[in-house]
RNA sequence: GCGCCCAUGGCUCAGCUGGAUAGAGCGUCAGACUACGAAUCUGAAUGUCGCAGGUUCGAAUCCUGCUGGGCGCACCA
């Protein structure tokens, strides 16, 4: 409804534009929005307000103008008026309304899918933590973001790859291999003294455990340069299964886990090294290789190549982000730590060097988490080993609770998780609110069913039965979702996705309270029941792309 | 010291690239099941949108300064 409404104005102000009314150059952002007082009619724009500076006449005058210029071929509207200090009010015929319910009902599953990104690829990259130990509670929101921003883009019309970048290289691993090799010692009775740099949870000694049962005690007392690289790569497999594994579990999947050391291997870095330096982006000092990201925008530039001769993780960083745009995806998207945010300007220098266009590399940052258990925060501590895992906290609150207590934020702001609130089956839980409508609709559907109603389709009902104010106010809010779906793809803000959800599901709540679907009334029983089957469709439908099940039972 | 983010009822947060009377949930108070599921609904109270200026027809939203909080400022990843 609001496109087309949109377009109409659209055209509106072109046949102004036209008869050389308005000269305003470039048309402003078309804004048509919803009205919050149905005083203002169901939608209204401010364009005239807008228009009225540029082409220096009263904001009224110019609405009055685009008013006169308004077609309505489709007969559409009801009427428009001009109201405030210059608001167009557009007043929607209310029979209209039921009939955009048609595309509910021949959409079904795929209804809420529009077409924003007409078929680009775009490249999710999130969760990529270190293999170093099983994923925290900070990962599960990084995790849940991601693969709701992936399936949203998707719904939105894009061709969405998702990808985890695996950091396997470097210092991290080596401390890994050195902490797995400590523990197997400690196991052949060795006294050992763990250093400050390395791992200290339970699931090293595991997995040293698992060393020994394998190979027994040959690596004893064998040198530490040589025999710790085994030991990093048996640890990081190991703990790189569990992680697939969790997030499986988690409902988070993806097509490709792209190894840092890949990049190595295959000269990827080298070869971008190079790629710079033909290109005059970098520059030697003091035996380091310096990034011209000031370049750019960035503050500082940035090593690239340290004094001993290896590339820098960022170095790795840019060498890969050239791999994704070459792989042919169009806007790469980045879910980062809120932590990781002083990174930004560097990498954007990074992508820019490389002669790509700034706005294709898109990073959204996670906040962090803050753990309670009944409002107390939970004592967490990377280092010792003491955190609560993902795992657990899915194991604990279960995949729905646990993905929509993620998404009831922005992603940049901090979120409180708590785990006993989480847990609670009651109404301070907004996740079986939205589950309740669901199966309450099933509910329905099922005793319809009983009483001899199937669920008919558009065409075999009279929907202008449909007419109170309740019923249009649902149908409204049914036909707001693939706005909903194209504004958080537009803004990659999954969070609109649970505040939409929240809504429609108090629409129909209040809706059921007071009216009743099944009723003597045969025509108008079918109608209501044709309703609240479209309800259950968009709600269906919102719950899948946020990844959270839709009962039909509770 | 520099940079980024945040500040909205008692609490937790929305507020859609500036719009009309700032909204939800929780909590509080008062009500609603002989009818399709009460994990629900109806009603009430609660605000100097951190503070001070500025931009304009119009600011929670944009700009400047200040206060208070978070994060970052590596030849770590």
């Amino acid at each position: 409804m609001k496109k087309k409404l949109a377009e109409l104005l659209e055209s509106a102000l072109a046949a102004c534009t036209g008869e050389g009314l308005l000269e305003a150059g470039n048309l402003p952002y078309l804004e048509m929005e919803l009205t919050k007082d149905s005083a203002h009619g169901d939608y209204a724009s401010n364009v005239a307000m807008v228009l009225a500076s540029r082409v220096r006449k009263n904001p009224r005058q110019v609405a009055g103008i685009i008013r006169e210029h308004l077609s309505d071929p489709d007969g559409i509207l009801e009427k428009t008026e001009i109201a405030g200090p210059g608001f167009l009010n557009f007043f929607v015929k209310e029979d209209r309304w039921a009939a955009l319910l048609a595309e509910v009902d021949s959409q079904g599953e795929r209804y809420g899918a529009v077409d924003l990104g007409k078929g680009g690829n775009v490249m999710v990259e999130f969760v990529s933590a270190n293999p170093t130990g099983p994923l925290h509670i900070g990962h599960a929101r990084g995790a849940v973001v991601g693969d709701v921003i992936a399936r949203i883009m998707a719904a939105a019309g894009f061709a969405v790859f998702r990808e985890y970048y695996i950091n396997d290289a470097g210092n991290q691993m080596h401390n890994l291999g050195r902490s797995v090799f400590f523990r197997y010692r400690e196991l052949l009775g060795e006294k050992v003294e763990l250093p400050e740099n390395c791992y200290q949870g339970d699931y090293i000694k595991d997995i040293a455990a698992e060393i020994l049962k394998r190979d027994g005690d040959g690596h004893r007392n064998a040198d530490e340069k040589t025999v710790v690289p085994l030991f990093t790569d048996y640890a990081a497999r190991v703990i790189m299964e569990g992680i697939k594994e969790d997030l499986r579990e988690f409902g988070v999947t993806f097509e490709k886990y792209f190894s840092e050391r890949t990049l190595y291997e295959n000269d990827g870095v080298a070869k971008l090294l190079a790629l710079l330096e033909e290109q005059g982006f970098v520059y030697r000092e003091e035996n380091t290789l310096w990034f011209k990201s000031t370049a750019f925008g960035d503050e500082k530039d940035r090593v690239v190549v340290r004094r001993n001769g290896e590339p820098t993780y960022f170095a790795a960083d840019i060498a890969y982000h050239k791999n994704k745009f070459s792989r042919g995806f169009d806007t790469v998207i980045d879910i980062w730590g809120a932590d990781h945010h002083g990174y930004i300007p560097r990498m954007a220098a990074g992508i820019q060097a490389l002669g790509y266009d700034k706005e294709a590399l898109r990073i959204v940052l996670v906040q962090l988490v803050n753990l309670l258990r009944d409002g107390k925060p939970v004592a967490m501590s990377t280092r010792s080993g003491e955190f609560v895992t993902m795992k657990e906290v899915v194991d604990e609150v279960g995949r729905d609770a646990a993905r929509y207590n993620f998404l009831m934020r922005r992603s940049d702001s901090h979120l409180d998780f708590d785990l006993e609130l989480a847990k609670r089956q009651s109404n301070e839980n907004p996740v079986y609110y939205v589950q309740y409508a669901h199966a309450r609709i099933c509910s329905i559907i099922r005793t319809a069913a009983e009483r001899g109603y199937a669920v008919p389709r558009y065409e075999d009902v009279d929907v202008g039965l449909l007419k109170l104010a309740e019923e249009i106010q649902l149908i409204k809010a049914i036909t707001r979702f693939p706005e909903v779906v194209e504004g958080a793809a537009r803004t990659l803000e999954p969070h609109r996705l649970t505040f939409y959800l929240n809504d429609l599901a108090s629409v129909f709540h209040s809706y059921y309270n007071k009216n009743r679907v099944i009723s003597d009334d045969e025509g108008l029983s079918r109608a209501r029941l044709f309703l609240v089957a479209c309800v259950r469709t968009a709600l269906g439908n919102a719950l899948r792309l946020l990844g959270v099940s839709a009962p039909e039972k509770m």
